[in-house]
DNA sequence: ACCGTGTTGTTGAGCGCTCAACCGCTGTCG
DNA sequence: CGACAGCGGTTGAGCGCTCAACAACACGGT
């Protein structure tokens, strides 16, 4: 409860900045996808890390974790999905508690027909705007504040001493 | 309709940590101020505008280009913040269609008292995380890829040929 | 074998946003 | 004056996300 440390002018206007820029691109991207593939930027997340994974198919927490994204979220993401047959849930042979999400050839498809605008967009908005200078401060920049980014929703926000990490074996 | 240009291994990774970032540090300040202030960011932001013009109060119309928010949007989140009085509506005097936002003593308080809150976010996980450097570099950018964007709702996405502007007066 | 704790994943209510449709008003032009 | 395109703002349906609660299972200890 000290008092407040306020952002000085030059911090108030790169910040304010950089929230109107990442707010109205994150708007375009989304508004370019739905329009043009008709899936949300979070879904085509979801399909291109499946379509990384062994066997296009991977448990449903370790996606969660990938995907950055809460077990609601992406569970109610994936049962969307499994509606429009881009996504199968299948049962995990070595946890019963557990489930695989399987991209379906149909969702591949999708996907695959999504890349082009998608990455057309981004190159537009944001790749071919910056220098490659720029590009590798920025890439340094984010991985400075994702560090600390709290993980959302679980109380997986505590500090993690030293943990066994979470090995997926 | 030409060959995809895909994104290089390098633009890959930054792209990607810029997107995970952005994603997690939204959903943060997010949290952040809907547990500590009970209201989402956007709300907050609305409330900031309306505390900076003269008056307290603002145009809608106004109120959405400074938010960057679509009418609707706005129009939405305009009638929440009146249901708990942190905002009134009141005729426009010189346009009859018009509508002024106006910020009420009560939703100054609840902005005053949300603000140190949300400063220290910003403050831990962002600011206080990048040299001077690195936040010019990313007002910097954030500019670059503000000049980018397409406004959102609304045919103004327009190139806007050499328009007389929309001069406040 | 049993109990308790932690993990995995789902569910439903509530909310903010988008999109499209709409109403009333303005300003201009015939 | 009357018609009419365009502006300013609102509305309602639909959807994705959050939060809290929950069910089912795994794993440790006794």
């Amino acid at each position: 409860m000290t008092a407040t440390k306020w952002l000085t002018a030059d911090e108030q206007r790169a910040w304010r900045a950089f929230l109107e820029a990442t707010n109205l691109l994150s708007d375009t991207l989304d508004r370019q996808l739905q329009q043009g593939a008709g899936m949300p930027h979070a879904y085509y997340e979801i399909l291109v890390r499946l379509s990384e994974a062994e066997g296009r198919a991977m448990r449903m927490s370790e996606l969660a974790e990938r995907t950055r994204s809460s077990r609601s979220r992406l569970s109610h993401a994936v049962a969307r999905l499994e509606e429009r047959s881009w996504i199968e849930r299948v049962d995990c042979p070595t946890d019963r508690r557990g489930q695989v999400a399987h991209l379906t050839e149909t969702g591949f498809a999708a996907l695959v027909a999504a890349a082009p605008g998608h990455v057309a967009a981004v190159r537009d908005h944001v790749i071919d705007r910056l220098t490659p200078a720029q590009l590798e401060a920025l890439e340094q920049i984010s991985r400075d504040i994702l560090g600390g980014c709290t993980a959302p929703a679980g109380p997986l926000s505590a500090p993690l001493p030293a943990g066994p990490a979470t090995s997926r074996g």
